[in-house]
DNA sequence: GTATGATTGAAACAAACGTTTGAGCAGAGG
DNA sequence: CCTCTGCTCAAACGTTTGTTTCAATCATAC
């Protein structure tokens, strides 16, 4: 009623592809919970994969774009210096964090959204998923790279992995599984602390000194 | 024909479920490619529900009893001392890994199926999967408490799942991703050697003196 | 007030889903 | 030879899926 009927179904299509999963979701669901007929859904996204990647795009973008402010922050702040570690970590990390607080229930359910999308999504809808963090990804590599001149670039690529496997799985199951256990932190803002701590000394470790080479020319 | 019609269906159930997931995959694209007939599924198994939990724990056991030995040997040679950090870590690790290489393009896609569980199966289900890990994690969890005596129970908690993530990130979409580019280490044994760095590192990551209590009683 | 273009509604579409049925086949035991 | 048991098969079950259709309704502009 009150809110448009594109919006509804976008803000229940969010949470219900983060609660059950995007094949697991009936376009039926959707525009049962939200009040809206069937037909709706084609009519204003013409599909169910377009209406996925319209949930997305709605949140990731804003979180991408701060996710570059930061970035551009941390950069400028070092001049000619290789940015800060730590400062490069957060400026990634904290995005999505953020978005969880400003949100509140809404922001949750996305970040399971997201967690989830690699998984559930076919090769090519992840491909035009995947486009919308090129520029992010190449950015911070490149940034990580001069933080972390010891490092080969494989091993920036490597730990740059870790450092999202960390993030999208405690973003998407965090609350879920650790919350159970008794007397550990809630507040989305101290696991971001946590996470960025271990993050920047994961990303700092020395290669041993014994097996230097694991990149470079073949291996 | 040569095998047994119920590994057939695991096989290919095993290896679709982690390709596709588990909610697009099909009983008729299973039997289809194995060359069985549909009715076979829920003859054998009951239903796609129980197909899947015996695919997981065809592998899943294995793995989870190496990982207990490892500790085991851990706990055994640091005597009445705290187990070594690296040691833990590798004994949870390990597994998995080496079980991509014993299984080859089997266990890689089972690996990628374990990494959507999470994301893919409804509550109830997901809790009698967790199940099985009830023992690996008490077990290791009493180890790195151990191990990492200056962490109090939520961050050790915390960085358990930073943990988990990364290794569920990068097995599953790891190949996919990382592969890509060009130059980076391929091998599962040199990207095992990469984590387990990484999180020794992460893990021992000293908690700033100037934000201590983040547990405890409340906060 | 009436015409216009955007939106909604109930109903139906074919296709695909997991599951069930019951006949048919093979081989072992008596 | 017959019977039982384990298994496979084609066919059909009733639901549910994403999508389409087309008339009804709405707000807005003339």
């Amino acid at each position: 009623m009150a809110i448009d009927t594109r919006d509804r179904i976008l803000d229940v299509a969010e949470r219900m592809f983060g609660e059950r999963g995007f094949p697991a979701t009936s376009l039926r669901d959707i525009t049962t919970e939200a009040g809206v007929n069937v037909a709706s859904v084609n009519y204003h996204f013409g599909s169910k994969e377009a209406l996925l990647a319209e949930v997305l795009e709605r949140r990731l973008k804003p979180i991408n774009e701060r996710r570059l402010e930061l970035l551009d922050a941390a950069e400028a702040r070092a001049g000619d210096e290789p940015p800060e570690l730590e400062a490069v970590i957060r400026a990634f990390l904290s995005p999505p964090f953020h978005s969880q607080r400003v949100w509140g229930e809404k922001g949750r359910s996305f970040l399971r959204l997201v967690g989830r999308i690699h998984s559930e999504t076919n090769e090519e809808f992840r491909a035009t998923f995947v486009k919308q963090f090129d520029t992010v990804f190449q950015r911070f590599t490149a940034a990580l790279r001069r933080a972390l001149p010891s490092l080969d670039d494989a091993d920036v690529s490597w730990r740059m992995l870790f450092m999202v496997g960390s993030m999208a799985f405690t973003m998407s199951w965090g609350p879920t599984l650790v919350s159970r256990e008794s007397g550990v932190a809630r507040d989305p803002e101290d696991v971001l602390e946590s996470l960025v701590l271990y993050a920047a000394a994961g990303m700092a470790a020395p290669v041993p000194a014994g097996v230097p080479a694991m990149a470079g020319t073949g291996r």
